[in-house]
RNA sequence: GUCCCUAUCGUCUAGUUCGGCCUAGGACACCGGCCUUUCAAGCCGGCGACUCGGGUUCAAAUCCCGAUGGGGACGCCA
């Protein structure tokens, strides 16, 4: 059985990059009918913080992304890797290493100087005899020849010349492990069998692949996907606007929006753009990602985030319109808010968007635009907003036909055209210039409010 | 500096595996038109790309080599 997984480290929220890296992990244990585990690789206990691990739930969560196993915390496993640290010092595959952090900091710097690469010299590998008072770090003993290949399932063959391998400390002075020694061990133990993740992490995989070897463990499969960039073609980062996947969900947007935006992102599926998250279950496979970067463009997250305003059911965009709308410091009558909604679909591209554009359907007093109150709300409008209300005041019904017949009366008798009596209108009920159609805004306002706004528009013009 | 990855419209991409069906397709954005009570939406149309240079071949976006561009990695971070 296929096994993949998503290892975040909780120093940060949960980004674009990682929710993508997370999705793919999970639509290919999907599509194969395998198993999704979450681990969350809080080693760095310096940076590590909760509320970034209940961030990173919190955001899949939205997404729609559920783990099958986890969320496992290797802060709660460092026997494990103090026990296969040992064994590799014990089977001669590692070595402790008693250089100080400022030593190696000096030699680093040395080789740079003389254009070398600044990996460890390996001063402490061959050396014999304890040194009981010196701390010290575990290293493994990398291969000092050959070549360590794989075949990268979205890449094929890539190789590496051992020489370019340095001796990775694998426990540190605190006798805490490091990354590179734990992502193995842990995979290695959790039977992962496809590890995707970020291309950023290539050159650590012949690192990785030696340390399998010398724990004897079954190397996995590896597929390198291409990191998101911003704008300015380089790595996604908080100066490319909202970067946490949470700050996507206060931004109004819709997990089904991002989601699909996400998978589109470096994977393809012929010429379809739009999934839901079954059809992405049944399409997904890594031989369909691509493997340049992809630049994240908000302009396309914004269409799909539309035609999922506009195509899903309305219950469910009420729904999560809501708290939005509550945001706003309303409360809208269920009836209603299907109403407005229908009529918003189409105009908002975000749900924060529609909330705005919803917000004088509530409340007694609106605010009129100073440009619109300018422009409409005119002397020579007066006349018209009077003789409208008069006789709305006797219209019998508030359906469209019986609306278009009295606006269109009005229209006839003053010589004008439909838009000179409509936009006055829309002005004194919305405040605004754009609006949905006129007739089902006066719906929804009901005769009493449709009254009230006009007779306080004609009362501002004086 | 060294190593690794990568290269089709402004952007996401199809096509590259098995070279001809590609005068390179779709989508977003942009521009124009239609519709129209405003704004959108919708519909129709337009603009717009195979990084460059060498090969191989009857034929290359597709295969090979090189250059260049872009990205990433070189931590007692993950």
């Amino acid at each position: 059985m296929i096994r993949t997984r998503f290892a975040p480290s909780p120093t940060g929220q949960l980004h674009i990059g990682g929710a993508r890296t997370a999705l793919f992990n999970w639509l290919f244990a999907k599509h194969h009918k395998g198993s999704f585990v979450l681990r969350i690789e809080d080693t760095d206990r310096e940076r590590s913080r909760d509320e970034y691990t209940r961030g990173i739930l919190d955001g899949l969560a939205w997404l729609g992304i559920a783990h099958d196993e986890g969320p496992f915390f290797q802060s709660t496993r460092t026997e494990l890797y103090t026990e296969h640290a040992l064994r590799l010092l014990r089977e001669g595959h590692a070595y402790k290493c008693y250089c100080s952090v400022e030593e190696l900091e000096e030699k680093k710097k040395r080789a740079l100087k003389e254009g070398q690469k600044p990996s460890y010299d390996r001063t402490c590998r061959d050396k014999t005899g304890e040194q009981p008072d010196k701390p010290y770090v575990i290293r493994f003993k990398t291969p000092l020849s050959g070549t360590v290949a794989f075949h990268d399932l979205v890449r094929g063959e890539i190789s590496f010349q051992c020489d370019e391998l340095d001796d990775l400390i694998i426990l540190r002075t605190d006798r805490t492990p490091t990354y590179n020694f734990t992502v193995v061990v842990d995979d290695a133990l959790m039977g992962i069998t496809h590890i995707i993740r970020g291309d950023d992490h290539i050159n650590n995989t012949p690192r990785q692949i030696v340390m399998y070897e010398a724990l004897k463990f079954t190397v996995p499969r590896f597929g390198h996907v291409p990191l998101i960039h911003g704008k300015d073609r380089a790595r996604l980062s908080k100066r490319h606007g909202a970067t946490s996947l949470l700050e996507y969900s206060d931004d109004g947007f819709l997990p089904e929006a991002l989601m699909n935006y996400l998978a589109r992102l470096g994977w393809a599926h012929g010429d379809d753009e739009i999934f839901s998250k079954e059809e992405l279950i049944e399409k997904f496979d890594l031989p369909n990602v691509g493997k340049s970067p992809a630049i994240f463009d908000m302009d396309k997250l914004l269409w799909l985030n539309d035609h999922y305003i506009k195509s899903l059911p309305v219950e469910l965009i009420a729904e999560r319109l809501t708290p939005f709308i509550a945001a706003l410091g309303h409360t809208a009558d269920p009836v209603k808010l299907i109403q407005i909604i229908r009529n918003l679909q189409g105009r908002a591209k975000t749900l924060k968007e529609m909330a705005q554009m919803a917000r004088f359907f509530f409340g007694e007093e609106i605010e009129y635009e100073s440009a619109a109150k300018a422009k409409f709300l005119t002397p020579a409008a007066r006349p018209i907003l009077e003789r409208f209300l008069n006789d709305f005041r006797e219209l019998p019904s508030l359906d469209e036909a019986s609306q278009r017949l009295l606006v269109e009366t009005i229209t006839k008798d003053y010589g004008k055209k439909l838009v000179d009596v409509i936009q006055p209108i829309r002005v004194a009920l919305s405040g605004k210039v754009a609006s949905p159609g006129i007739f089902e805004v006066i719906d929804i306002l009901g005769k009493d409010v449709v009254e009230r706004r006009i007779e306080r528009a004609i009362a501002s013009i004086a």
